[in-house]
DNA sequence: GCCTCATTTCGTAGATTCTCGAATTATCGT
DNA sequence: ACGATAATTCGAGAATCTACGAAATGAGGC
């Protein structure tokens, strides 16, 4: 996770029909969804969500995998995972006391990113 | 946290400046760091980044405290707990066990929004 | 091979964002 | 009050993003 990739996901995040599909297929699991479905549930025209769909893909925030006549699109929830992490490295300086009121739901875990 | 107040998070963390910005000021700690030490260290004209950080500020993520001559900026963490939170909102429909093999850094806590 | 359904690509007009110097405002020391 | 330092606002050109219909591509079914 470097710097471009971390700003491009974000960047996918960073509108709202398409923040409204993630959010979607994050609810859906990780059967997903096909194109068309995704479009009929947020009245969009299939084409501008076409590329949404490609943004977030090309974000790495999206899986895509056909299905017979169609592509299910599901979240992928591991590049969440992995922009948290990086937003969040070496936080605090790495003094693990200094982040710990927060809130709860992160784990800033180590800062050391040995594993892939 | 609602849908425009998320977007508008994701969207000033789109951006290479601002993320260094949040970045620098994560690893800095709760004590934060003067608007012009922030622009000399990331290289940038004080005009812009003061922009840069008006954007931050606006979407939550920055806390800004003035100290004598100068301002000290540090960076939100409840914010970032919060987007995420809104993020995996409901993920996989309310079953954690479909949820759980994402990585570990995240954990999707209850999906009640009733806590501010 | 042909027809149909699912999805993407193309084109272009309109809207938004970005940059940074100059001018402005705010705070403190003397 | 004055000068110096810290930070923000203003303005305008440049660059990027967005929407969506029409046309094209891809995958089955018959």
């Amino acid at each position: 996770m470097d710097q471009i990739t971390a700003k491009d996901a974000f960047a996918a995040l960073a509108h709202e029909t398409r923040l409204s599909v993630f959010r979607l297929l994050v609810r859906q699991g990780p059967g997903g969804l096909p194109a068309l479905e995704i479009a009929r549930r947020l009245g969009a025209p299939p084409s501008t969500l076409s590329s949404h769909l490609a943004s977030l893909k090309r974000a790495g925030l999206l899986n895509a995998e056909r299905r017979h006549r169609q592509i299910l699109y599901a979240a992928n929830l591991a590049a969440v995972n992995d922009i948290v992490r990086f937003l969040l490295e070496d936080c605090c300086g790495g003094d693990p006391a200094a982040c710990a009121g927060i809130g709860g739901v992160i784990l800033p875990a180590r800062a050391t990113p040995s594993d892939a």
